[in-house]
RNA sequence: GGCGACGUGGCCGACUGGCUAGGCACGGGCCUGCAAAGCCCUUUAAUCGGGUUCGAUUCCCGACGUCGCCUCCA
């Protein structure tokens, strides 16, 4: 039984599946207007790694995850460098997805965009108005949150406490709201900016809307759960269910959210505060692993710091595990059943990847020691290793090919060791590592890894 | 002000009321022609003050500190 942290009810709980065997996820996606930073990483590299190991463990995942391609931050970059809007959401999409590819965080099933649902979010706006639940002002249509009973669920704070406090925060959008924490389901068009039909005027969707349309008309009511980073938790996520509730229709059935990315004072990487990395520059850098290593080796709810060190100790793990995979890669065998139903045991338990990431670091240990011993045992280990990484999304080994003319080094370089010519040896395994190779010569002969 | 999270060894980061997390780094050893990789060993940590308990890093209360949300944000 895989269990998760349930967000609104605060507490570890079996994922129930409205179709056993079948998971319908949502999973609100990015906003086109810019880079992708860490936190989108770390969202996007959780819920791959839940997603992979569902899958794994033969559960069918369909998951929808959306682009919002239509905000007001794609419309201020668009005037401010004086080009159409499609030209930013179309490159930024591209970029976006580039990233993906090379974190290895596997595309959606489902993909829709915000302005493919146009007519949609119009009806149910309609149905809301018609409820009673929304209204129309001079500047757009907004969600009375006072005709939904729960309102502030997610959050865990009443309308009351929340404007209690709120305090020098000014009440974002129109005097004519009924209540200060009303918000925006349409937003008339200045003349120029994009804008749809509607009845209550030329304009477009607000933010909160388009997730509760893509995701019921995709997963249907009652879908089983609904993930994004804490962040989304409140407003955005408060701000769907609210629509739903309003709509009289069962929302997700499963809360989730993942936790932040710190800088290294710990403060949260948030564009606000400038102190926002972008993901491709890590990319870059580094090898593309390291960041779900290093997120693996963290619990997901939990904050992350990510930093050079960090980073290069989630290299380092990673070179053991490569080379572990070389020395054993001609072992095929049957995974060891023990191990990987305590990984099982480990994972279904919230996700817990930090603990499975030690098991993982355990078993290879232990394989490696029935490699040098040369027990029979080892093949089982090592397969169950490449199994557990598997299910993590996790790929051993250097995808770099070795190339004909180092392959021919490294075969003189055994040659020679075997008739202990040493310094002809040691010439050609610094001529190598100068190629930049990782050489580990060993009595079965030499192996060469990025 | 309201709501919430957290404070662990040189660094990162888990679980847990008593029994070694794990990774990285450092040091010692074994192995190796020498390396690399691997294996073994070593270093005895829980912000502070109370309380509960036979026993608390783990539960409760308080203090201090850090961070998040309270309608831009993964």
């Amino acid at each position: 039984m895989f269990a998760l942290y349930d967000t609104l009810t605060r507490e570890i709980k079996t994922l129930e599946m409205r179709e056993p065997g079948k998971l319908g996820v949502y999973l609100c996606g990015p906003t086109v207007y810019g880079p992708p930073h860490l936190g989108h990483g770390r969202a996007t590299l959780v819920y791959d790694i839940l997603r992979r190991y569902l899958e794994w463990r033969g559960i069918a995942v369909r998951l929808v995850s959306n682009i919002t391609d239509i905000d007001d931050k794609i419309i201020d970059r668009a005037n401010r460098e004086g080009r159409p809007w499609q030209d930013i959401t179309h490159k930024c999409e591209s970029v976006w997805f580039d990233a993906m590819e090379r974190l290895g965080v596997q595309r959606p099933s489902d993909v829709p965009h915000a302005t493919e649902y146009v007519e949609q979010m119009v009806r149910m706006i309609g149905n809301l108005v018609d409820r009673g639940s929304a209204y129309a002002t001079n500047d757009g249509v907004y969600l009375s949150v006072e005709t939904v009973p729960d309102y502030g669920a997610l959050a865990h704070q009443s309308i009351d406490e929340m404007l209690a406090g709120g305090g020098d925060r000014g009440v974002l959008g129109a005097q004519e709201k009924r209540h200060p924490a009303d918000f925006a389901l349409w937003k008339f068009s200045k003349p120029g900016e994009p804008s749809w039909p509607s009845p209550w005027g030329e304009g477009r969707p607000g933010w909160h809307s388009e997730c509760v349309v893509m995701s019921l008309e995709l997963l249907g009511e009652g879908f089983d759960l609904h993930c994004g980073g804490a962040d989304l938790r409140f407003p955005h996520h408060e701000n769907e269910r609210a629509q739903a509730v309003a709509l009289g229709k069962r929302f997700a059935r499963h809360w989730m959210h993942n936790g932040f990315v710190v800088d290294a004072e710990g403060e949260k990487m948030s564009k606000s505060l400038g102190n926002v990395t972008n993901l491709l520059d890590l990319l870059d850098r580094y090898d593309a692993r390291a960041y779900r290593m290093l997120l693996l080796q963290t619990h997901y709810r939990s904050p992350v710091k990510v930093g050079q060190d960090n980073i290069d100790a989630s290299v380092n793990a990673l070179a053991g595990l490569d080379s572990f995979a070389a020395r054993s890669a001609g072992l095929v065998g049957r995974p060891d059943e023990a191990t990987l139903a305590r990984f099982k045991e480990l994972m279904d338990d919230d996700l817990d990847t930090p603990n499975a990431m030690a098991h993982v670091f355990d078993t290879t240990r232990r394989a490696n020691t029935a490699l040098d011993s040369g027990d029979a045992a080892g093949a089982g280990l090592v397969a169950a290793v490449h199994e557990m990484c598997g299910a993590l999304g996790l790929v051993l080994g250097s995808a770099v090919e070795v190339d004909d003319d180092a392959q021919a080094k490294a075969a003189a370089l055994d040659a020679a060791r075997l008739v202990k010519d040493f310094a002809t040896a040691d010439a050609l395994r610094i001529e190598l590592q100068n190629a930049g190779w990782v050489v580990e010569t060993t009595k079965s002969g030499t192996t060469l890894r990025r």
